[in-house]
Parts: C-alpha cells; sequence; structure tokens
DNA sequence: AGAATCGGGCATTTTCCTAG
DNA sequence: CTAGGAAAATGCCCGATTCT
C-alpha cells in the first residue's frame, strides 16, 4: 500500500502562461528542469483545455452552460445552425452592439468587491469565458499617497480593446501582414479602484463589445480556454523522460480520455489538428470572429469575406487582388444580350506567376483569356474554365465584374460547399448509457478531477489520499475474492465484441504499404503546386523551379562529378609523375655506375699503362746502365 | 521512400506597462 | 487618455531526423 503521496513541482507550459505566471516558477530548483522541458515543449507545446465533467458540477453558471450545450446533441438530421451573434444586439447611434447574455448576478456590477486584484480579474475572466469573448489587462494607475504600493485603479479590457493599424508601405516593397489584426477598437471593459484597507471595488462596467462573440461551443478556440491540467501536466512530463514527444503524449492523452469532447482541445499546428470536424470548427470560427486584412477597395472582396469560409477566401482575395494588378482588356465585343472580352493576363501577380510561370508550353503573359459576360442575368464565362474546374471564379471575371461596375458579388457563383453558412454540423459523441467503459472513465475523470483541485493544497491533497485508501479496504471488504475473468473474455470485453461461433477469414486486400509507391507527376503538374505552398528552393543552385532538393540537385552531382574527375586526373597525373622520376632516377643511376666503372676501366687502364710506361722505362734504364 | 516529427531561425502580433 | 516600447507569444519556413 503507498504510504505518501508525491507531489511533483512542475514546470509550466511556455505557451499559455504570461509573463507574471513564469515569474511564479523564478525558484532557481526549477530552472534547469524548467529549461529542458520548456525546450521539449517549445514549438510544437499542445493546448489542451481542462474540461470539468458535466457530473462533477462546473462553479459558475452551471445552468447556463448546460442549457447551451444540450442544443449539441441533437442528432446529425435535425441539425440547426447555431445563431452566431450570442447575446443581445443593440444598435445605438449607429453602432452595432453585442451585450452577453448572461443574468444579473453572474456578471460584474457597479459596486462589486474584490478581495485582491487577482480576484477582481479571475472573476471578470470568468465572467468573459461565460459570455464569450477574452479579457487582457488595461491601463493602470498608481497614486504617489499610496502606502502599500498597491495600484490606485486597474483596467481589464477585451482583447479586442484597442487598434493595431496594419503597417505602412515601407519602401519600394510594401509589407504586407501575414494575420490581420484582432483589434477591433472594442470598448468594453471592467474598471476597479482600490478601497483601503478592503481591497478592489467596481467603478465602471461597460458591458457591450462592438463585435459579435464566441459561441459557447467554440469557447475552445479562445486563448483563455487553453489550459493543461496538472495531472495532464505530469503525464506529458512524464511522457517526455521517456522520449515520448509531447506531440505522442497528447495523442496518447486523446485516446486515454476517450473522444476529443471530452478533453476539447487546441491546437495551432495543423499538422496535429487530424481531426476534421475541429479543423472545420476553426475555420468556422476564424471565419466568423475574425476579420481579414483587405487588399483592395473593392466592395466585392469585402462581401467575399462574408461569403466564403476563411480559407476559401484567401484564395478568392487572390484573385480578386489580381484581377487588380495583373488583368488588361485587349477587346470587346457585343454578343447576343451580353458582352464578350478579351483578357490579357500580365502575370504581374508574382505568387501566380511563379506558380503557373507556364501555361501550356506559353509564358502566362501569353495567354488570353475570353470572357463571356451578361450582368443583368449574373452569366459570366471564361475561357480559363477556373470555375468549372474549382469552383471558384478566376481574376478574369472578376476583372470583367469591375469593369461592368458590378458592386455586388455573383451570389450565383458562390458554390454551396465553400460558404460560410454550408458548414457541417458538428457530430456529437453521445455517451451511450452506463457501460462499464463510461464508468471507467467518469471514475478517472473524478480522481483527476479532485487530484487537479487538491494539486496545490498538500494537506487536502493527503485527506484525499487516506479517503482513498478507505476506499480501497472497502473495496477489499466487499470483494475478498475478485472473480477471475478468462483472457478471452477479458479481451473481448474491452474491445466490445464477442467471439463468433464460426470464424471466417477473408482474404486480406493488398494495400500498398506506405511510400512505397510514387505516382509520376506530368511536368505541368509539377509546375503547378496545388497545395499553395511555397515551394522550397535548392540550396544549392537556388533554382527557383523548384522540381528537386539539394540532394537531388543536377548542378551538384555536376560539381561532384567534376570534382570525381578532377581528382582522378589530379592522381593520374602524380602517378604519371611519379613513374617518370622513379624513370629518371633509375636512369641516373644506370648513368653513374656506367661513368664510374668507365672511370674505373680508365684509370686502371691509365695505371696499367702508366705501369708498363714505367716498367718499359725502368727496363731501358737498367739496359742503358748495363751497356754504359 | 515517404510521412511524421522536431527544432532553429525569423517575422510578426499581442500583451503589459509607462511616460507624457 | 494616447503613444510607444519591451517582452512574450505566435506562427511560418525549412532542413534534419526518426518512424513506418
Amino acid at each position: 500500500m503507498r504510504s505518501e503521496v508525491a507531489v511533483v513541482p512542475l514546470p509550466p507550459y511556455r505557451l499559455g502562461l504570461g509573463r507574471k505566471r513564469h515569474d511564479q516558477f523564478k525558484d532557481t530548483q526549477f530552472q534547469a528542469q524548467f529549461k529542458s522541458f520548456e525546450a521539449l515543449t517549445r514549438r510544437r507545446a499542445i493546448y489542451l483545455v481542462a474540461t470539468r465533467p458535466a457530473t462533477l458540477g462546473s462553479p459558475h453558471g452551471a445552468t447556463h452552460r448546460s442549457l447551451r450545450s444540450s442544443k449539441s446533441h441533437c442528432s446529425e438530421n435535425d441539425y440547426e445552425p447555431v445563431p452566431y451573434s450570442v447575446g443581445v444586439v443593440s444598435e445605438e447611434a449607429g453602432e452595432k452592439l453585442w451585450v452577453p447574455d448572461i443574468p444579473v448576478g453572474q456578471k460584474p456590477a457597479y459596486g462589486m468587491m474584490y478581495h485582491s486584484l487577482q480576484q477582481a480579474y479571475e472573476y471578470y475572466k470568468d465572467y468573459a469565458k461565460r459570455a464569450g469573448f477574452e479579457v487582457r489587462l488595461g491601463q493602470q494607475y498608481k497614486s504617489n499617497k499610496n502606502k502599500h504600493d498597491n495600484l490606485n485603479i486597474k483596467y481589464f479590457v477585451c482583447s479586442k480593446e484597442g487598434t493595431n493599424p496594419a503597417p505602412t508601405k515601407v519602401g519600394a516593397k510594401s509589407k504586407q501582414r501575414k494575420h490581420s489584426s484582432k483589434r477591433t477598437d472594442c470598448k468594453a471593459a471592467f474598471r476597479v479602484k482600490y478601497f483601503e484597507g478592503r481591497g478592489y471595488w467596481c467603478y465602471e462596467f461597460i458591458e457591450g463589445h462592438n463585435h459579435s462573440l464566441v459561441n459557447e461551443e467554440d469557447s475552445v478556440f479562445l486563448v483563455s480556454s487553453r489550459d493543461v491540467s496538472y495531472t495532464q501536466q505530469v503525464f506529458l512530463y512524464q511522457a517526455s523522460q521517456v522520449n515520448l514527444g509531447p506531440v505522442k503524449g497528447f495523442n496518447l492523452l486523446r485516446v486515454i480520455y476517450g473522444e476529443y469532447d471530452f478533453i476539447g482541445f487546441y491546437n495551432h499546428f495543423d499538422s496535429v489538428v487530424g481531426c476534421q470536424k475541429f479543423a472545420q470548427r476553426k475555420n468556422d470560427h476564424d471565419s466568423r470572429y475574425t476579420i481579414p486584412d483587405f487588399h483592395t477597395e473593392l466592395q466585392i472582396e469585402k462581401e467575399a469575406s462574408e461569403l466564403y469560409t476563411r480559407s476559401i477566401f484567401f484564395d478568392v482575395q487572390t484573385e480578386i487582388y489580381a484581377s487588380v494588378i495583373s488583368c488588361m482588356s485587349v477587346s470587346v465585343s457585343d454578343v447576343d444580350s451580353g458582352k464578350k472580352y478579351v483578357i490579357q493576363d500580365t502575370g504581374e501577380d508574382e505568387k501566380l506567376s511563379r506558380r503557373h510561370r507556364i501555361v501550356k508550353g506559353k509564358p502566362l503573359y501569353d495567354v488570353f483569356y475570353e470572357v463571356l459576360c451578361k450582368p443583368s442575368e449574373e452569366f459570366y464565362q471564361c475561357t480559363c474554365k477556373r470555375f468549372e474546374s474549382y469552383g471558384l471564379l478566376c481574376r478574369h471575371i472578376f476583372y470583367v465584374i469591375r469593369l461592368s461596375k458590378v458592386k455586388t458579388f455573383p451570389r450565383k457563383y458562390v458554390l454551396r460547399r465553400w460558404s460560410q453558412d454550408s458548414l457541417p454540423p458538428a457530430s456529437v459523441i453521445q455517451a451511450s448509457g452506463d457501460t462499464p467503459d463510461m464508468i471507467l472513465r467518469e471514475i478517472f475523470r473524478s480522481v483527476e478531477y479532485c487530484v487537479n483541485r487538491y494539486a496545490n493544497e498538500p494537506e487536502l491533497l493527503q485527506k484525499f489520499r487516506d479517503h482513498q485508501v478507505q476506499l480501497m479496504a472497502k473495496a477489499d471488504a466487499d470483494v475478498p475474492i475478485p472473480k477471475k475473468t478468462n483472457k478471452r473474455d477479458r479481451i473481448a470485453s474491452i474491445l466490445g465484441v464477442s467471439q463468433p461461433e464460426e470464424i471466417v477469414v477473408n482474404i486480406p486486400k493488398q494495400v500498398s504499404t506506405k511510400g512505397s509507391r510514387k505516382r509520376i507527376k506530368s511536368s505541368i503538374e509539377r509546375s503547378m503546386n496545388p497545395s499553395g505552398k511555397r515551394r522550397k528552393n535548392c540550396r544549392f543552385c537556388k533554382c527557383s523551379m523548384n522540381d528537386h532538393n539539394q540532394a537531388k540537385c543536377n548542378a551538384v552531382r555536376a560539381q561532384i562529378a567534376a570534382k570525381k574527375a578532377s581528382d582522378k586526373a589530379a592522381l593520374r597525373e602524380m602517378k604519371q609523375r611519379e613513374r617518370l622520376a622513379a624513370k629518371k632516377a633509375r636512369l641516373a643511376e644506370k648513368n653513374a655506375s656506367a661513368s664510374a666503372a668507365k672511370k674505373a676501366r680508365l684509370a686502371e687502364k691509365n695505371a696499367s699503362a702508366l705501369a708498363a710506361k714505367k716498367a718499359r722505362l725502368d727496363e731501358k734504364n737498367a739496359s742503358v746502365g748495363e751497356n754504359g
């Protein structure tokens, strides 16, 4: 039996923690641990939404929550689009105001007292979460008279407070934002004043927002909903200890917790949003809650932003922008009840000119398109057939629409599949009664909930542990000898199936292994890049054709081959030189030995000649002596 | 071989706070 | 109340590594 509950001090997740909360972890003891953990989760950190199981109740506005969420539990057939503008909309002085639909008593009010700034902040945040917006800190004022270093006034504002104007053109290159600002200059605020000795009181509460609020069901997409509960942190941290990265750890959590609906998660990285439903909901949320940056002043662009889902809008926006800068009318002629324009695409639009650099073997700017238009019938047709193949209008048609002085977006050409109000209903996984599986999950969740609650209260945590130990003893008493299930039955119950009487094994379908085959793409397809992503250039040759990487770069290969050849040549040359040198040496040696021998012979000869001469001389002298 | 994941680098936006 | 700045957060790109 365990006798101790270890409370592991955890480093916080980097994301979702503001500067303030980081400060809480300044303890040097954590530093090293924190750093490694932070590095681990830095890029791919996961946002999990701590959900409170309905059975356990939520501390605030439980009825409100359950009323709302009951809406979602309808079958797919009788799906009704959830009205998005949560709250009461009032129009004053030509300005729309969204006022959260929260009953009195559950929202801030003039004169409310709070012990501390933190409490006031938490209260407002909680209200904001129910109301469907986000909060951040606002201005603050400190009085010199204040002895206790307390702030005199603190504002808490809607996260859409203020403005963040798009950067103006810098030099020749216009700096275009990739992401639009979320600020709408919302005036909603909650302001508190210091009250000597008692805390802070609310002296102003501006309830109305100048933007729509987020529906309860989409509140998971709010930053304030991003949180990783204590036990989840422990889990992810321990997973990291055994070399299980955050993504895998998260996937594991997902499995343990059941479905997305139970765990509720939100992630910034598309790659991890594997669940189609969530990807769609996120797109839907973005479409409704944020306003994109417009590239033109055209009414048609604004309308498009309201008609299309966000990701599709960006595509349409590109075309509208291109219609302004890269299309030219070459000729117009009357046809039947309409007009026929010949449009030249100059390919000014850089992105697309790179993408469609060559169309049917011709450079883009050489391509002319014919647009048939009957504005009265809202009829447009272009020979580029973009609408027919993609379901989205082309730049040439947008150009003609502008020429025809049509201001509204032709609704006829907004296909239902791209439009905002055609997003599919969220398929809700219904709890299927009290199956053992559900009961187990419920138990795990309730225990986890308690642990999260008590995480920072060691005494209460200990009490909870003791209580659990008692329950264990009770379980022992209740069931002294647990029934043994046979392995087969256990597996069957886990899998939720029973073993069939007769086993029929079908011949499995032949499925090719992942990545074992590669479809050969045509040259046109290769140059198209349908994903829209900017392709990587080869690092080596910087080739903009983007059809290869450094590993497959012909230039690299050529360089390597050239180097090999030159190396080989150098080697050959060196060997040749060596051979020559050796030959020379041999020759020199031979010569030397020959000359030495010759010299020796000569010397010998000389010596013998000399000796002979001397002998002859001696002989002569001797004979002269004898004779004289 | 291709998919999935990781992680450094960088640009940009948001948050929080202060000076004037 | 506004403007502006520092720091934190966010998100994309892209090459490298690991997994399947």
